[in-house]
DNA sequence: CTAGATTATGCTCAACATGAGCATAAAGGT
DNA sequence: ACCTTTATGCTCATGTTGAGCATAATCTAG
């Protein structure tokens, strides 16, 4: 069995970051390395191209992961090559699902994504009791305290693959071995799908840090409030107003337009386009994510 | 043909960044995925085990590399899952080539690698000149600026993988396909093992970065020196000494064992051990290296 | 025994970055 | 005219970073 390609394709619509799913939201758009196609990158844009019609921009890859043992069916072991794509969605595209239907904890934005890390971290304490030593169970609060930013180690938003794989060992989400009685709100995929989804809004997080990328989710003209909306929408974290202008403007990424949003409440906005010649022409920094407390 | 799994080995020894190979410094261990590895990890550490004898501690997926479609063989593509590895160097062992012996323009805190960068950079202006078009000539120009830190740019030292990529395009090094009449000093490899080797290089640097992987390479006790040197080897770069120190302390990472380093001349330094018990407690940042200017 | 030479270590300073918040401006709606 | 809403300018305290001065302990050469 040939290494299977996957693809997360992220674009952010109305301030909602958004993944490009097939079959009902339960996969990913993945085929097989063929021995026809150039390359890794190659053999994925055909595939995503193929199923979903979609042209990919700017791809990175993400990770490879393996079948468990217990899965090698009688063509081998499946292995997944996956891959980062960011793009905008374009008009008539079916299949985009918002990322926060998969992972609801992960938007720390709103109060019911901070209620439910609340109800998560219960059910998580109930489970390091029940570890069979007293040792088990230190080292199970010590990772629930980590991953989930207790005890003011304050909420890590990259942490998303380390959440999500605490929650399945804990037996809290569908895909988990033997579900216990409650199970979080939040979508299921099939397979490795959801791990692989977690991968790429960690990487995402990570990366709109040091570089640039926010812009590949924008469209031409965007207000400085719609930039934050984004950057919070995909960190899942709310920033200082102020401080995001001060460090968006200082890194001389953006110009004005020289016109005004439209269908405005308050005073009107300016409008800005990201500079794209200045890629290349130097190294640049990403948004630093200036955080506010959460509200 | 099942995807091969590949280790690039890191240890430092004597201030200098070593790396484990084979078959005389031409390849690094690998293996293919088996049906009887419960995991890639498993099957990389059997593989590594196997053909060194080495037992590996901590290991970190790095990429997967796919061949171009003309080396493509008989039983079809060779896929290469690479891991990062870091550990000491035990009693005996052979195989052990110092990274620079690879990569010598990669050493910035020596001037020869300094010197030799100065030479490169040349021999790429030339390269550059030969292009067709004026516009691919100015790109190239660019290209050559940002990953050799022209132009008040400054030496980056995570583009490990840039540089060796831009000198094989500019048939520099001996892998290039139709290699040059200045072949630049520096070891060669088989297949694709330097590209792989530059990939480890730049994720170490940037991991010494932000988490504190730096211990994983230092013997038990240490002196302040000491790590910055090895800080230093691994980053090619100097540091200043004494906010280097002001760094390190400020970490709480490290406390002191109570003893001086014997055999020292000047004043003697007071070891230090690497506090094993902070991992996990909380989230830990690397060194963030201060800089020195090039003496 | 003393003057270097050499490495260790403590401390200061200026420049800049960051988190927080006050104040004012410019729209639309009642 | 006033209130609501969003945009935008500015200040302030604190922390971080790059650079360098000064002093402390050791050894070696003369």
């Amino acid at each position: 069995m040939p290494p299977e390609l996957i693809a997360v394709l992220i674009a952010v619509s109305d301030d909602r970051p958004m993944v490009l799913t097939l079959e009902g939201g339960r996969l990913l758009p993945s085929g097989p390395l063929e021995a026809g196609h150039r390359s890794l990158q190659t053999g994925l844009r055909l595939w995503v191209e193929h199923q979903t019609g979609h042209a990919l921009g700017h791809v990175e890859q993400l990770y490879t992961f393996a079948d468990a043992p217990a899965d090698v069916g009688p063509d081998g072991r499946r292995v997944l090559i996956s891959y980062l794509a960011l793009t905008r969605i374009r008009r008539g595209e079916r299949g985009w699902r918002g990322w926060y239907d998969y992972f609801p904890w992960e938007d720390q934005t709103a109060p019911e994504g901070r209620d439910l890390v609340l109800r998560i971290v219960q059910l998580l304490d109930e489970w390091a009791a029940r570890a069979s030593s007293a040792a088990e169970q230190e080292a199970r609060r010590q990772r629930v305290a980590l991953t989930f930013g207790l005890e003011g180690l304050g909420w890590d938003d990259e942490l998303v693959l380390q959440r999500y794989e605490l929650l399945w060992e804990a037996a809290l989400v569908p895909e988990s071995a033997s579900p216990g009685a409650a199970v979080l709100p939040g979508l299921g995929m099939a397979r490795d799908e959801r791990r692989v989804l977690a991968t790429a809004m960690a990487r995402l997080r990570a990366k709109i840090r040091y570089r640039p990328v926010i812009y590949e989710l924008m469209p031409d003209s965007f207000t400085l409030l719609h930039l934050q909306r984004t950057v919070e929408a995909v960190a899942g974290q709310p920033m200082h107003k102020q401080n995001f202008r001060r460090l968006v403007a200082q890194q001389g990424l953006i110009e004005e337009t020289g016109e005004v949003a439209p269908d405005t409440r308050g005073r009107p906005a300016r409008l800005f386009r990201f500079r794209r010649e200045v890629i290349g022409a130097r190294r640049i920094a990403g948004s630093k994510l200036p955080l506010a407390r959460p509200i």
